[in-house]
DNA sequence: TGAATAAATTAGACTAGACTAAAATATGGA
DNA sequence: TCCATATTTTAGTCTAGTCTAATTTATTCA
């Protein structure tokens, strides 16, 4: 049974290894908002139970069962954060610190019933994948929209930074998960694109915000 | 903000007050699984935060303020055990675990919607009351089936210990909360007494059982 | 190559929440 | 009343998890 601390360090670990090749002790202490010496006692622990290998001064790399257990945790948050969109009327942008909660509550009954509650769903709301039971994980073939070029037919996938202040301007222009977009123009200048929604007129995006739309091709 | 365990100590001296007129030092342990010293210096700390009063050798009185947070615990708390049974399928003998880790999730808005979402239930799956947001608990005059003589007529309102045995071999009785019966005969010699419910057969009942059923006239 | 800097670790301190053992207090029965 | 017992509190210890400050190690660049 590992600690609440525990499985945050685990799963910032692995979100860490997801987006680069490195774990490095200073990115999990920021993202954990704590202090470098004390993720340095936690992996000493986590590596104590298994979970991962430490080598001091060089990397972070997670064991099998570091990585099912981070999977694990992973799939709790991403189906309490699916519920409290689709059956509690949630927006997007005000899930992530319940859900960071409720992820802790750790009971396998709970969470496959919860998931077949939900259907089995495959992406939570922002898009990111949800792990099964077994800790499998849909792969899809996506991009950053910041490198799709003019003419590109896309549709938006997930979106790669669950901000706030990102998810209420994408509502303001009416881009959700799903929605089909045609690349109409990208501005060399400032890395701005124009496009153009599916059923709707065009607007631009800056590269701050396509830069964070992960897509696919349509 | 309180920790969990302050939030689980305040919970049980709300219900030890309830039960009884007192909450004693070694009651709060036994309940809690933990040691009167343990609990002496919790019992302290909420003292300090005006939760409760606590006169040492004396006894434990809460405060509006530590009424109030006791009640929006025992309000979450019994929130989820109805989702847990309602929508997710649980049984009512598998809930108590899972909703007492379920219960430290403080989110008003979360509280709130789930409350929506279930239909705003006046009771969880044993019978039990849910505060509403107020902290305002449906009122209703109950007594233990136990006390009831030949002839009575009356409604399951209640189970009053949800101890796993007792919520099963209801099952297997086929008495659930709602369940109407009429009381055939009481025998003196063990306190057991014969019933029948509105449709089925008649059966006998221990004492030890019909103790703990709550039950409202019909 | 070798400082300067960045990153990580170690050392030592603190708090929360538990425990055991000992002391203090209250209570019930002879 | 007063002692035996039950209950509660106090004193002191331990672990988990955090912190700051100091030290160690790796990296970068002049
Ligand atoms: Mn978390
Ligand atoms: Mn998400
Ligand atoms: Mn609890
Ligand atoms: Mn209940």
């Amino acid at each position: 049974m590992l600690t609440r601390s525990e499985e945050d360090h685990l799963k910032a670990v692995y979100a860490l290894l997801l987006e680069g090749e490195s774990a490095l002790t200073k990115d999990i202490a920021q993202r954990l908002r704590t202090k470098a010496s004390s993720v340095t006692d936690m992996l000493k622990k986590l590596a104590d139970k298994g979970l991962l290998k430490h080598e001091p001064y060089y990397g972070v790399k997670l064991t099998a069962k570091g990585r099912g257990h981070a999977l694990q945790l992973v799939r709790r948050h991403r189906l309490w954060e699916t519920f409290l969109v689709q059956r509690l009327g949630f927006g997007w942008d005000e899930v992530h610190d319940v859900a960071e909660q409720l992820e802790h509550v750790a009971d396998d009954k709970l969470t496959d019933r919860l998931d077949d509650y939900l259907g089995k769903p495959g992406f939570d709301p922002h898009g990111d994948p949800i792990p099964d039971r077994k800790g499998r994980i849909r792969e899809r073939k996506t991009q950053r929209l910041s490198v799709c070029q003019a003419q590109d037919c896309v549709r938006i996938a997930a979106v790669s930074e669950t901000t706030d202040g990102l998810l209420r301007l994408l509502d303001a222009k009416g881009l959700r998960i799903g929605t089909q977009l045609v690349v109409l123009e990208v501005h060399p200048f400032d890395g701005s694109m124009d496009v153009k929604p599916k059923n709707g007129a065009a607007f631009s995006l800056s590269k701050d915000v396509s830069h964070h739309l992960q897509v696919e091709p349509v």
